[in-house]
DNA sequence: TAATTAAGTCAACATGGTTGACCTTAATTC
DNA sequence: GAATTAAGGTCAACCATGTTGACTTAATTA
């Protein structure tokens, strides 16, 4: 019985890994943007501008290009929501003094207010759930995700010190 | 210098940590669903079609309400996406024998199917992460997306013999 | 000066979520 | 056996956020 059990049990186990990692996936993302879903909707803003709120606070001064390329949107898509969050004095823009048809967009003091609410309880999330995997599970974490990542934008996952040398 | 920064460094290192596993978990996810998406728009299905044809795939039988609970959405937006599906014979139900109001969901051999086109870029996407990353690290990876899941559904996301174990 | 780049705008449309009201059938409970 | 509950389904209206396509303006670069 073992044996004749064992090939089907080896190769169902390799697929069964595979199929824990789309779910484990599929489950923490949905459970990591619940909360802030509930927070936004005290401000009647969505999750799409959630995450323009939070690559601005993190890449203070971002163009619009920039800010594309991450999320991956067209233009005109992240054109409503950027424009609801500057006239909501979210975001704040000013012309690149190097190239003016560039804007940097940062966040206001309300933004960042904002941004902290919003982003906290996601680090909450992780901090727990690092505390309770121990930090050799979170290196692995890293690179099985990164991993999962387009090799061509794995540099823009890196810890800052990294991202310091690396600059633009 | 270096005693003046050091505290600021180490307090911005642990954020630095947790800001990177957020970011990890958005590129992740953006890029782990754009194979499939391509591939759905051949066959004039959605995103929330793929979702309904893996967990129905995943779990043989399974209810209508149970899969609302996986995918957290209304009866009324799963109506659409799955009686498309009923309509299109990517998928059957039949009545549960032990209490008919219940609807057993599976994948037809079409379903089934398409299912594999779908699921196997994704299982490749993994099987190359885990490969590069090593047996080690991919415990940790399921240790730490485990720990960002909300508790009520880790036993959802379990290797087949411990599912198996804890039947319903 | 001509071409390119960054940003913005208008319009139409698709997808997949939501709320709310209501119905049918089957099972369970009183 | 009657009343209640549970599972599933349906209609309608609405909303958030994505898409394509065409076009404009201002600034920079060749």
């Amino acid at each position: 019985m073992v044996d004749l059990n064992s090939n089907v049990d080896t190769a169902s186990l390799r697929e069964e890994d595979l199929r824990q990692g789309i779910e484990l996936l599929f489950y923490a993302y949905r459970d990591f943007t619940g909360e802030p879903d509930a927070i936004l909707d005290k401000y009647d803003l969505g999750r799409a501008h959630h995450r323009v709120i939070y690559f601005v606070g993190r890449n203070p001064g971002i163009t619009v290009t920039e800010l594309l390329e991450i999320l991956r949107i067209t233009k005109q898509s992240l054109s409503r929501v950027l424009g609801h969050l500057l006239e909501t004095d979210f975001i704040s823009q000013r012309a690149d003094p190097a190239d003016r048809r560039r804007k940097q967009l940062t966040l206001s003091d309300k933004g960042k207010t904002l941004e902290h609410e919003l982003t906290s309880t996601q680090m909450e999330r992780f901090a727990r759930a690092y505390r309770g995997a121990g930090a050799e599970a979170v290196e692995g974490f890293r690179r099985v995700l990164i991993g999962i990542v387009e090799p061509e934008d794995r540099a823009r996952v890196r810890p800052a010190a990294i991202r310091a040398q690396n600059h633009r």
